[in-house]
DNA sequence: TTATATTAGTTATACTATATAATTAAATGA
DNA sequence: TCATTTAATTATATAGTATAACTAATATAA
């Protein structure tokens, strides 16, 4: 009798991913996992985190947007936001005007405090993706990006 | 006297993401956020989710590896492997066997329906990856993925 | 105008993902 | 032997994501 196939009597040592590596997901998955980790020390240092870091350039950039705006723009449910602005707006990054012409709505602006954190993480920002992108040719960035936004953009490619 | 410069009399139409569309971080993320909401949809049949359905191709792809390594392989804490492990053999897709030479360990095995499982699933999968990547010609897939591992590789170019 | 439906923001909640510290048992190695 | 390390686990905390339900206000339609 042979003994039973599956369980082997020596330890497996390289560990194959080829079957995962075929699929842009998993690869976007692991370089992106290096990029959250790397822009998470980045951050740390304003006390921002990427979801705050993201919403706070978008308002600085699109100065009295609207939550749900900015929630659309961030691809994030709308209950969401509410915590990063309010997070934005406890620290005196930004501020909740009234909206014009509808009182349900806020304009969120940034406060001086708040445009000036946003260009210094930003400097820090443009730092880390440099470092992260040095290996890479102007032609691979760019075919890259396309490659991205094309999967960005196919939305109408999606199941169901 | 000027009206405060930063309350605008009219709302915001049109919101511009620019800044953040220079950084390939923020592009992967938005990228990966279309291909996680289309993935989880293809996994939902199988009830499986994108770690799941990770750790079990691993698994079925190197049969008899340990917890340690899948954890590696996934890029993971070892921690948050022992749910994914459980949920897996609790369906009885995989089975824990004693590792051989050390009596700490498992190693990780699929069962007959776990391969099977993990094909179906696979091929699924690759209907997805199709789809999302239709409009992308080879050699931009390829810079593409280029880019990525170059960016995964480049660990050493990381912070700290 | 009143009634109905929709929208903005919020609250509550749940589930998933990720990370760290501490524990147990077993292996390694001085 | 004794100290150290390693494999897996437990407990726990934080962050990200999603849905339902609520309120107040706006828009639509009879």
């Amino acid at each position: 009798m042979t003994p039973p196939a599956r369980m082997p009597s020596r330890a497996v040592t390289d560990i194959s991913d080829a079957t995962l590596q075929r699929f842009a997901g998993y690869r976007m998955k692991r370089a992106f996992n290096v990029i959250r980790d790397d822009l998470h020390l980045v951050l740390k240092p304003f006390d921002l985190r990427m979801l705050t870091y993201t919403a706070l350039v978008l308002i600085v950039d699109n100065p009295g947007l609207r939550q749900a705006q900015l929630a659309d723009a961030m691809d994030v449910e709308r209950p969401n936001v509410v915590v990063i602005v309010d997070e934005l707006e406890q620290r005196g990054l930004i501020v909740r005007d009234p909206a014009p012409n509808d009182r349900r709505a806020y304009a969120l602006n940034p406060t001086p405090a708040g445009e000036h954190l946003c260009a210094t993480a930003l400097t820090a920002v443009e730092r880390h993706e440099e470092r992260l992108m040095a290996g890479i040719d102007a032609e691979t960035r760019a075919a890259m990006f396309a490659g991205l936004e094309a999967i960005r953009r196919g939305s109408d490619r999606r199941v169901k």
